[in-house]
DNA sequence: CTGGTATTAAGACCAGCTACTAAATTAGTG
DNA sequence: CACTAATTTAGTAGCTGGTCTTAATACCAG
């Protein structure tokens, strides 16, 4: 059983497709100087999808992905919003939010949320965050629905202060005050 | 021109496949109880390319979103860092960290930038932001390069105070103070 | 009835496969 | 060295979800 080439051929397709899921079977063959019956082969023999399933896959969430980062502006989705006064949306925890292959949701995604939170509460053409003072009082795990609640607070002139509590099944996780600036003149 | 018919069923086409683009000319021909000749008529005078070009399309940038935050775990690349005391890393600034379509990038990324590398700097298995003050003094755009540099300031115990200047061109553009607290018990 | 628009049908072709069969090549062992 | 088993390659037919072209048909107005 020398299979040794074969199995270093394996680890190659696979950090390939890594690198671009979306080459076929000939590109692939080619890549690695075998016949494309081969490279069929270990394709069928590691149980990898043919292009087109790969594509939809990918294509099926990239739509969820979408969702979540950066989609429209929202981190997370929209549930309530009264503009200028406060708006609640909610994050589900899944396993690519989280932070080093941990269970624990990387705080980018925590503040993201925040963040584009308090830009969607203000009611203005171009809004941009200021300043901010952030705390995370409690990490979030993968399953979690996180439920950020925004409220605007003082402002004046163009710069308004938004607070951001969110919390996990009520108990609060993280909260914020945001400075956030309206822009009237387009900038760039 | 008895087209007022055909006006409505390229409506219907559009919002069809604005609510689920991954459906096929047949599923399509079948709603809106037409041929298949038709309706491919109607996709080539709408513009629409085949099920197979959308799922390509939905499946790059699917990548491409994903690769540029997360990655690995730091955004933006470490270019020096020694333990404890002080990191250096940059950001370029492509189209896809970018805010709502315009040139400036998202505030999202500047903060993981700085985040992450506070994180980095210090040495230790398990370490997560505790709190932060920010403050985003101007706005980067597209191609810009942004050189995040963190100072570890004081420690008491399991919390670092790590601060993060991040400039474009020597110009400061943002600053960060964080608190890092390091986990030595390994949570959940 | 004629002409123009809209719809449908029919046929040939393509990419990127699957599934299968069969032959050729390459080790590895006695 | 010969033999066997694993591995690689070749070749065929068939599928999906299209493309593009040409031709036939339905509909409706003037």
């Amino acid at each position: 059983m020398r299979s040794e080439t074969r199995k270093e051929r394996h680890k190659q397709l696979v950090s390939l497709l890594r690198d671009n899921p979306l080459l076929t079977d000939e590109e692939l063959a080619i890549s690695l100087s075998v016949s494309l019956s081969t490279l069929r082969l270990d394709r069928g023999l590691l149980g990898i999808p043919e292009l087109r399933e790969r594509m939809r896959s990918m294509a099926e969430n990239a739509n969820s992905r979408l969702r979540s980062l950066k989609s429209d502006e929202v981190v997370g989705e929209l549930l309530e919003l009264e503009p200028n006064v406060s708006a609640l949306s909610v994050l589900s925890a899944t396993e690519d939010i989280t932070f080093r292959h941990t269970n624990i949701v990387s705080d980018y995604y925590i503040y993201s949320q925040a963040a584009s939170l308090a830009i969607a509460t203000i009611n203005e053409d171009m809004v941009v965050i200021g300043a901010a003072r952030i705390r995370y009082r409690k990490p979030a795990f993968i399953g979690d629905k996180i439920l950020a609640r925004s409220k605007v607070g003082t402002f004046k002139g163009n710069k308004y202060v938004v607070s951001v509590h969110s919390s996990v099944d009520g108990k609060e996780m993280f909260v914020a005050r945001f400075v956030v600036v309206a822009k009237n003149e387009f900038i760039q």
